[in-house]
DNA sequence: ATTAAAAACGAATAAGCGTTAGTTTTGTAA
DNA sequence: TTACAAAACTAACGCTTATTCGTTTTTAAT
């Protein structure tokens, strides 16, 4: 009847993942059937299984280009000579962009990951883990040059990944705060705080 | 054959709730089967349903439970007469508490509620949004008498609550990281920022 | 010991799931 | 136009799901 639409550059498979991205985010993965990821796309369910492996393929192709992009981005910055300060910075106005521009992606690799299925699974979370350490380890780094406050650094890492992962709150006031705005406020909030 | 045990003062609903709580933090609601929760609490799944409606039931116990609580607290704490950065301090503290005291709830009530149905769907929605809107108020306030920075107070609120929700992963580094740290670290973080 | 209610059971139901198989249609290049 | 491959279709598979039914067992009060 209908067949896949994909614009151009883009292969089908990428289609049908930024779809999946869409409704994984919307209903969760489990609960997102294909079925309705083939109406989506205006296809039968069948006709999926000639570009894309399985429902599980999907979630990988997600999890792991997210993941990919944000180790990426801390990798490219590990280079680059600049201030700590600076650079936790340039982290928490990726993590805003990333969220903002793939929002799909973002929230599904950040919510939905634990139905990733071995070994998949393990290496997420070990991918993870990698980013974590190499904020953690800026972070430390920072208090040694005595730019950053002697608190715990694990918990001020986590802290600043857990208000940035958080953004999808965001997305339900994009009428109301304008990203300048919204990266201004979050970074002074998280390097600075908010008491005068 | 079995038979389900509550603790004292704990009736069969209560039980079965912790034990779906349990279960739909590590798997997910939808990934999470009645035949499952019914083998961990000992019981045949049909069982099960001389005590609760439904499975949606279940998730609706765990949701209101969670947000009534954090309503509450909210509210007394209207009623007191104290600064408003130290109320904002007393409510970083109470998310940390809540999380760490009922783990497996708070968890389900962040992550799972939309596979709520309505009318719960939106009543849940409705008391988030009670509960965000008198935390940006008092946010405004702060801004008024001068003691919070004048930045987006809808920001500095969703920053709080996104990064007080993320606590889980403390749940992974309980060994590494004592209570009153991550309390201080918090605090300090989100009031007063980490740069020197 | 008798009775009634509460709570367990096994079996069944209907619906939905991911996926496969076989077949037909579509698009492309010779 | 013919031929081949890509991608769509319909139909079905085997399995799991939440829930219901009728029955039996357990519990507690008389």
């Amino acid at each position: 009847m209908s067949k896949i639409i994909s614009v151009q550059n883009e292969s089908k498979k990428e289609t049908i993942s930024k779809n999946a991205a869409k409704l994984f985010r919307k209903k969760g993965f489990s609960a997102t059937s294909m079925r309705e990821l083939a109406v989506d796309i205006g296809v039968e369910a069948s006709s999926l299984y000639n570009h894309i492996g399985s429902k599980s393929e999907l979630l990988q192709i997600i999890c792991f280009k997210v993941a990919n992009d944000f180790i990426n981005q801390i990798n490219e910055l590990e280079q680059v000579e600049i201030e700590v300060t600076s650079k936790l910075e340039k982290i928490i106005r990726f993590h805003i962009h990333k969220m903002l521009e793939d929002y799909d992606m973002v929230y599904v690799a950040n919510h939905e990951w634990k139905h990733l299925q071995e070994p998949f699974l393990k290496n997420f979370l070990n991918q993870r883990k990698l980013y974590e350490n190499k904020l953690i380890e800026l972070i430390k780094i920072g208090i040694s040059e005595k730019s950053i406050k002697k608190l715990n650094p694990q918990v001020l890492a986590f802290t600043i990944l857990s208000a940035v992962r958080g953004l999808e709150f965001w997305q339900q006031h994009k009428k109301n705060i304008d990203i300048a705005e919204l990266e201004k406020t979050m970074v002074s909030q998280l390097l600075t705080g908010i008491i005068k």
